[in-house]
RNA sequence: GGGGAGAUAGCCAAGUGGCCAACGGCAACAGACUGUAAAUCUGUCCUCUUCGGAGUUCGAAGGUUCGAAUCCUUCUCUCCCCA
């Protein structure tokens, strides 16, 4: 007997990976697995576009609203979590959708992320300060102790650093001890379906989205997870904007504008991720399901798909 | 009709004789990415380039000067004030 099959639906934010993903999985009668870093927020699905109610109800989606911006959510707990719920799922059906726009998060479940301690708050607060007082100490510090990592990372990129650093207090080796990237076995066959459309109608929809965002009630969401602006789970485009909104250092009119440009920008970071790190099919989101179907037979020479 | 201010690269904007292809910022484009990834960081950004350089720019046209985005003249346009 074959492998089970994951079909993964990827894309740049607003590309109309959602309604691709339902119309998909209603054909094949699989659910969806969610692979987005802020729709499984329960608080936000406005902000973070999630699936409507409706849209949920003619599919039943995983890691959507799921967990609370107060948990604790990251790459390693989604590798995690999603393969549990794939395995039970591939009791049902051998084939099943993953859906989202998170790149390492597909990655994770796809090839695995190395064992790496996972991360410490308290360390993390601790290096910060002291990157925010002067980064120096901490770029010195880590050519110090990790000269191999140093050579190939970013050191002014913070975030880099940090982690690095606190891999080795938290452990005792070198970052790059840990850094295999060795692939891990997954017993299932993937193929990756990313969404493929014009640059200029991408922007337009983008920015029509976000206007249709804060019809929805956005405003009102955010207002009510403002409490908690620290938060990983919301250092989020738009939120930040309707933040500053709050705080009125941005009129709402200038908040929207900036939405607008942030979520155009994630677009292309999240492309140039989708066209450099995997190796997907394009296709248009207008596609029909037939057509989507064909390519996956072909490519894996599947007889039972109907 | 009179008086004043201003026109700089896609946009905002600094520059008031040489160190200016022109500070900064934004947008745009390209890239990186292993537990923060809707995060974080990097590069390009007048044209051409064998990446050493070469060529054309600072509203327009003239002029002064060894040398002008910067000084002078005229013209065009924009804004403000008084009529």
């Amino acid at each position: 007997m074959r492998k089970p099959l994951v079909i993964v639906v990827t894309g740049p934010t607003g590309s109309g990976k959602t309604a691709f993903s339902i119309r998909l999985a209603k054909k094949l009668n699989c659910s969806i697995i969610s692979a987005d870093s802020r729709q499984v927020f329960k608080e936000i699905p406005i902000g973070s576009a999630a699936p409507t109610n409706e849209e949920l109800n003619e599919v039943k989606h995983y890691l959507v609203g799921s967990h609370s911006i107060n948990d604790k959510f990251n790459a390693g707990v989604f590798e995690k979590e999603a393969l549990k719920i794939l395995e039970s799922l591939f009791k049902e059906n051998n084939i099943q959708l993953v859906c989202g726009g998170t790149g390492l998060y597909i990655k994770a479940l796809l090839e695995g992320l190395d064992n790496i301690p996972d991360s410490s708050d308290e360390i993390r607060t601790e290096l910060d300060e002291i990157w925010e007082s002067d980064p120096e100490v901490l770029k010195k510090q880590l050519q110090e102790l990790d000269p191999e990592y140093s050579k190939i990372t970013d050191l002014s990129n913070k975030q880099r650093v940090i982690r690095a650093l606190e891999v080795i207090q938290l452990s005792g080796k070198t970052y790059s001890s840990f850094r295999k990237s060795s692939q891990k076995a997954r017993d299932f066959d993937y193929v990756i379906l990313a969404m493929e459309l014009p640059r200029e109608e991408l922007y337009q929809r983008i920015n029509r989205r976000s206007e249709l965002m804060i019809e929805a009630g956005w405003i009102k969401e955010a207002r009510n997870v403002f409490p908690f602006r620290e938060v990983n789970a919301l250092q989020t485009v738009g939120f930040r904007e309707l933040f500053e909104f709050f705080d009125g250092r941005l009129s709402q009119e200038e908040a929207i504008e900036k939405i607008k440009i942030n979520t155009r920008r994630y677009a292309k970071r999240q492309l140039t991720w989708i066209r450099n790190q995997q190796e997907v099919s394009w296709v248009n989101p207008e596609i029909e399901t037939e057509s989507v179907i064909k390519i996956i037979k072909d490519r894996f020479s599947l007889d039972e798909l109907s």
